[in-house]
DNA sequence: TCCATGCTCGTACGCCGTACGAGATTATGG
DNA sequence: CCATAATCTCGTACGGCGTACGAGCATGGA
């Protein structure tokens, strides 16, 4: 079979060892310390259980980072539209979204490797949807809209994610990078100028900052684009 | 050290082994076989090598990666914005792009982990850059746009692809995916009709042409709202 | 001829995911 | 209350992984 939600679930009421505790477990480890350092003996011994015990909750460590991702979804609100508006609401959503994912920057790697297909990735395209029907979109440009914002999200920050983890785990000064970079551009060939500008405009701003603007640059691009559709569709 | 390109390279002029051969039959086992299928001993057999040769040209498996990654977007062609205006030469380079990962599946896992900073990657970033110049754009809004545009196109295609690996993968005819694809809508707490309607709606047409929409329709969106933010800045 | 340098590769180490089946625990129903 | 079945745990073992290490080989300059 292909994935955790398309089969049905195992019965499971144990006392020393559950889906949810396992999850909960990987979860803590995966944040503390990273994809690396999550193995199916490490987390046995993290539940204080053989390693192999949680084969029987789970069919394969896949299968347990489809339901670690999910539980990562689980954690974006989903604004009310009947409150704040629809533009509002799918920019809160966005940034929920955002947040969430950097608050576990382990999940970008897994979004491209797996299916999204959980309970609470659905929760999270049931509400957008329901967001943007609102908003007056319908027929195949709802579907479009919803899943266009959500890939959105997940784009502009993976890589964001990716720079920072690189940046931390290597454990360098912001000058020591600055040298690198300026290494790396020169050494490249044809040696653009357009490139070194770009990234001194970057450098005196804030990492965070930067990240931040470019978001909501991006963001608000695609939202003005959406409304004007919405006005002459 | 932290990434492939930022030390400087291996002088390397061997008759029997390169980086480029290296590279390239990485690649071919990518393709033929994905990621799970690239194994050091089973490059080095390809190569009629040594599993452990590879390490005096690549320092370890995941700078091999890195190389592998910039050689998809070598494939990228880079259209010229004087001569078809910016607005296309933009939505030609997204296309190119979506088109290069989806002929290298594997592609979108590696840049959710690992920087994207090789001298491909930083000729399209240049590209691109020169092009939303020309068109206008200048200090960070130059920068974000031209960010922005690439990782939207990275993140609509990552999904797409994740779909359809996951498809290809399992061997099943379509009409088992439908019917897992409804269980499971069924048995998600709350059964959300909207999401039922809107892979009803899905279903309607081949995947291919589906994805092709929603990622012309994105595209079109973002860059509508660029283009008004062009008009009033 | 000898040596420095560049390059290959066999071996080995400590991990990994997980198949398997024997055992422990708990629930059931006679 | 016991027997049997279901549920759950886990020690062992297998094959494969990335790669550190150092001995070996080729080559070209002194």
């Amino acid at each position: 079979m292909t994935s955790v939600w398309t089969r049905e679930r195992r019965t499971a009421k144990s006392p020393t060892l559950s889906r949810a505790q396992i999850v909960r477990a990987a979860v803590e480890i995966l944040d503390a310390e990273g994809m690396d350092a999550l193995s199916m003996r490490r987390l046995g011994t993290k539940l204080g259980s053989g390693a192999t015990s949680i084969y029987w909750h789970v069919a394969s460590k896949d299968e347990l980072l489809e339901l670690v991702l999910d539980e990562v979804f689980g954690e974006v609100p989903l604004p009310d539209p009947d409150v704040i508006g629809w533009r509002d609401a799918v920019s809160a959503f966005a940034y929920g979204l955002r947040g969430a994912l950097f608050a576990h920057p382990w999940s970008t790697v897994l979004i491209g490797a797996m299916p999204t297909l959980g309970p609470n990735a659905m929760r999270l395209s049931a509400g957008l949807l329901k967001t943007f029907k609102l908003a007056g979109f319908q027929g195949r440009a709802l579907d479009q809209a919803s899943s266009t914002l959500m890939s959105y999200v997940t784009g502009v920050t993976t890589p964001e994610i990716a720079w920072q983890s690189i940046i931390t785990a290597s454990g360098m000064s912001p000058q020591e990078i600055a040298t690198d970079m300026m290494r790396m551009l020169q050494q490249a060939a044809g040696d653009y100028p357009e490139l070194v500008t770009s990234y001194a405009e970057h450098e005196k701003l804030d990492d965070g900052v930067a990240s931040a603007l470019n978001f909501e640059f991006g963001l608000s691009c695609f939202l003005d684009g959406l409304e004007a559709r919405l006005r002459q569709p």
